[in-house]
DNA sequence: ATTGCCGACTATATCGTTATAGAAACTCCA
DNA sequence: TGGAGTTTCTATAACGATATAGTCGGCAAT
């Protein structure tokens, strides 16, 4: 049976008939298509249509038949014929911004809850890195429209704040992850960073902190479009909690760690260098912290018992350290899905207009501030 | 003139006029086809075509004139119409099974590296993630089929030996990773897990230790068809090193840490409190090792001096912990960025049979194991 | 004037599906 | 017996590109 469907099946016209034919460019091993099942069925081709897509019209006998020739065959219908003809897709693209590779942990964490999101909802994830000093990134879009990509989730730091202009004018629906920006078909979802920073801050005030070092991440990019980057909600935070508790911000105490930690970490030294009276941190990102604990270490002082550390993201490594480090905790893998459930519902539901998210951002107290409140999970 | 060019490219049929028409599903604004760029243009859609592929046989006023009109139309051709008249996709796929997401930081430094290369060579990366012990991997890999994927990557701790067996027979190049398995377009990229294990354990043993936890990853699946994990690379380079310095192997030193931080906190906590002459962990991920040295703590003893620890991978957070790990180091970005350039090569050059690469895997010495020779990066 | 060639452009089949609009056979009921 | 309605199946036109195999002037060589 299975030798003679085989013989029917085959094409007239290749000659070829090894598995590994030899000029055969890769891959091109000729699989059976729609026409190949039909004809070895002795069906139309709308007939295993119909079984394919389970329109329940299709006596239970023909469609019998039907499988059983597309099993014995090996038969796989074409994506890509099948998304032409009905103008969709069924993929989401991440489009990644970061300075060296993506290797900020805490992308991880929201990469893992978009993949496990967008693989429960049928869809498939294309994943774009970008290095934010790359000013090809239009060519990525470009590649977007071309691939007919249903939607769109952006993450990282921008090159210009241009991008965010030309995928609200794309009409493709999107999802920033950690850049508030809205559109017809485009929202947000982010941490709450203002309360987060303001948080921070307070949790070191109310230590008795009055001269802080603020570790931001980059300057802004030279196009000077103002980007609503994590780095100013994070900064207001900062201020707000100096004001409530009457402090002067100090613009001098601001310093640039570009998200690394050898970045923080030299600059923060600098900073401890010229100014004997800081006696806190605040970094921005976890790693720009953990730079930060180095410098202080580097000039011969202690964390906690001379200059107390706080970051933001609390991605693993900060429950690993030494002294473990106090920080503010993002739910990477909720915005993750968070991101991929409100895209799906800007794609599924156009009427509906969509809606931010902003989730919250907790303080977790460890032993870089020298609070001796230790929560239980990480002693 | 751009007014001229949008009243004659409009087609008749669709009533429609305003951008947010009504009933239209989402993203499903018509856009120009070429079709209508070969009208606007008042030219033929060869023509069109031979200016997107700079056939070079178009004269100079001709193709700035069509240039110009997609321009104006803001056209972008469709690549799922390329894509199935030209029977390739461009598409490469990385297929990660992991038990929590893709929550090991190893695997993100090898994405990194893939993506980077990826993006190089003009290729579009989908990024699919399954549980482990998700038993529809089967459908997983249809995806794959049905896309028309030019070349899967592997990368994981892998359901059942048969997925190899069926990506092999698929006859879809593919490169694993860390997993040695080879085929007619098979080939895998790795780290020397046995040399790295091998080196990990004579450093322990040339410290004095005899009696060494060994903490694996996980128990086999439950289909007994062995799989060629890193698991059991890593255990023969750990046996090696005992036999070449006469210590017997001792099976009930093993135990299993699911490649958790927790699993192996409570595996190794076991094993220390029912073997009293223990001096050292092996474990073979870092997470783990992690989880090893809080167990340690756990029992009120100390890292180095009642137990030395060391891992494997040397992801990041390994320079950070306290006392800093000693560790294997893996090349985790180089291993993905070799992954696809020999991916690319078994796709674009079928009859050269692929080979495999191994990575050196080298002993980072920290503080873990007490050695006092530290590296001064890590200081 | 014929032939051949070249440069610039075009008509049409094709890729492998789904969608639309029937067709053929059969049942049911008056 | 003659529709009406069902059930099962089918022919064919899309979808939006590329590939193949031209056409049509014009120009040089014979």
């Amino acid at each position: 049976m299975s030798d003679d469907v085989h013989d029917r099946w085959r094409r007239p016209e290749p000659g070829a008939d090894g598995e590994s034919g030899d000029g055969v460019p890769a891959g091109s091993i000729q699989r059976p298509t729609i026409r190949d099942i039909a004809r070895a069925a002795g069906v139309s081709v709308s007939t295993v249509s119909h079984v394919l897509n389970e329109y329940g019209d299709i006596s239970e006998e023909t469609e019998h038949r039907v499988r059983q020739v597309m099993e014995e065959l090996n038969y796989y219908p074409s994506a890509l014929a099948r998304r032409l003809v009905m103008k969709r897709s069924y993929v989401l693209q991440l489009l990644l911004f970061a300075v060296e590779g993506l290797h900020h942990p805490f992308f991880y964490e929201v990469t893992c809850g978009i993949t496990s999101e967008v693989e429960k909802a049928g869809y498939e994830l294309v994943l774009g890195v970008k290095d934010t000093r790359d000013r090809r990134w239009r060519e990525t879009l470009r590649r977007c429209y071309e691939a007919k990509v249903e939607g769109i989730m952006l993450m990282g730091t921008l090159p210009s704040a241009k991008v965010l202009a030309e995928v609200r004018a794309s009409g493709i629906p999107a999802v920033m992850i950690d850049i508030p920006f809205e559109g017809p078909r485009v929202t947000y979802v982010t941490s709450d960073n203002i309360a987060g920073a303001r948080r921070a801050a307070e949790h070191l005030i109310s230590l008795g902190h009055r001269n802080i070092i603020y570790v931001d991440g980059y300057d802004l990019p030279d196009e000077y479009t103002p980007l609503p980057t994590i780095s100013v909600a994070r900064r207001i935070g900062y201020e707000e909690a100096l004001r409530a508790h009457g402090i002067e911000f100090d613009p001098r105490l601001v310093c640039i760690g570009n998200y690394t930690q050898e970045g923080a970490r030299s600059a923060v030294r600098a900073k401890l260098e010229s100014r004997s009276d800081v006696t806190a941190v605040f970094a921005i990102s976890d790693v720009m912290a953990f730079g930060a604990m180095k410098a202080v270490r580097d000039l011969e002082r202690r964390v906690p018992g001379d200059v107390a550390v706080v970051g933001f993201d609390d991605i693993e490594a900060a429950s690993y350290v030494r002294p473990a480090l106090t920080t503010i905790k993002q739910q990477g893998e909720l915005m993750g899905r968070s991101a991929v459930c409100e895209l799906l519902r800007i794609i599924t539901n156009p009427k509906r207009s969509p809606k931010a998210t902003v989730l919250p951002a907790e303080l977790v107290v460890r032993e870089s501030c020298g609070a001796s409140r230790l929560s239980p999970q990480f002693a």
